[in-house]
DNA sequence: CCGACTTGCTTCGAATTCGAAGCAGAGGTA
DNA sequence: TACCTCTGCTTCGAATTCGAAGCAAGTCGG
């Protein structure tokens, strides 16, 4: 273990608080965006959008969590919400007889495509109007290695499932 | 400046949906390190830090609210459990009788000084890991400006307790 | 001084979220 | 095949979160 790791930086700091103010806000404003255009959560958008990206409309439950930084359960209950409107649909994988697939429907691809425009319109608006093309290029330069890095890092103890506490 | 707000490049996508993620996957890191080494949930060291941060230790709901992003209701409840902790205190404020004035106590301060270490070293290994120090203080650069401006652009209908929804 | 409006916080009910526990299918080894 | 383990999803209870409504103090115009 380095030692170095006692302190950060005040530039360090500095870009951390901000990283932390920025995502809140804009998580904020496109939330209240989203509640009143499609009168869907963030959450829910996610899951969608994420479905809609994916060339059969599908995926399964697992990948849509990990996709999504999202408990299984909580998963589970906003499925069943979007379920319970028509906007997706749940089958059982035909490989594997435990897996979930989960599909777009048309109702759901409506949806999607009305709350679009919007949403864009509210992420632009907030998050990239104050920069550059370059600079957002140069943003999204730093954030793609910070991304990879998280992604490989296992979430501090990788026991999946094993029992917690004693030895 | 590009007018075009009705789509995004697919270079603001990706920088985009990777601030999302990032921001996403390193509360989840920071929120387990908080509740193994301390048993704090994130807005609650959220609280604790930035009552901290100021010289006397103090700061008044509303701005805490604002800091933090977050609502009032929850504000409320999360000084309520803080304040059963003994690690922070509720005071009327001298200036304004309906002010209520929130003081870390040496509990307070003994527990934030405790988790730090560790909350900076998950921090100094997830996001700033992979950076260069020069790396670093771009990214601030960028996001500095996108703070600013999103604090200064009003939250939609700014209305703050207008009625809502009719003409 | 009075009344209307604004601001600061809390209470309340409803919705969302998580982790632990449980069930069932899949994969591997003897 | 029998058994053991792991994976994928759901159910359950508890905790957190928000927005709407309410109360009290401050501010401004008359």
């Amino acid at each position: 273990m380095s030692d170095a790791t006692s302190s950060l930086d005040p530039v360090q700091l500095g870009a951390y608080f901000d990283l932390i103010e920025v995502t809140s806000l804009l998580r904020h404003a496109v939330e209240q965006q989203l509640r009143e255009s499609g009168d869907l959560s963030y959450v829910q958008f996610q899951l969608l959008a994420r479905l809609g990206d994916s060339p059969t409309g599908s995926h399964r439950m697992t990948d849509l969590a990990d996709g999504v930084v999202y408990s299984r359960s909580g998963l589970t209950y906003q499925v069943g919400l979007l379920e319970k409107e028509g906007l997706v649909v749940r089958a059982p994988s035909p490989d594997d007889e435990r897996s979930v697939t989960v599909t777009l429907t048309g109702a759901g691809r409506e949806l999607l495509a009305k709350v679009l425009p919007g949403h864009v319109e509210v992420v632009s608006g907030l998050l990239f109007a104050p920069l550059s093309h370059d600079e957002v290029r140069s943003l999204a330069g730093l954030l793609a290695p910070v991304r990879d890095h998280m992604r490989a890092t296992p979430p501090r103890s990788a026991a999946s499932r094993r029992r917690k506490g004693g030895a």
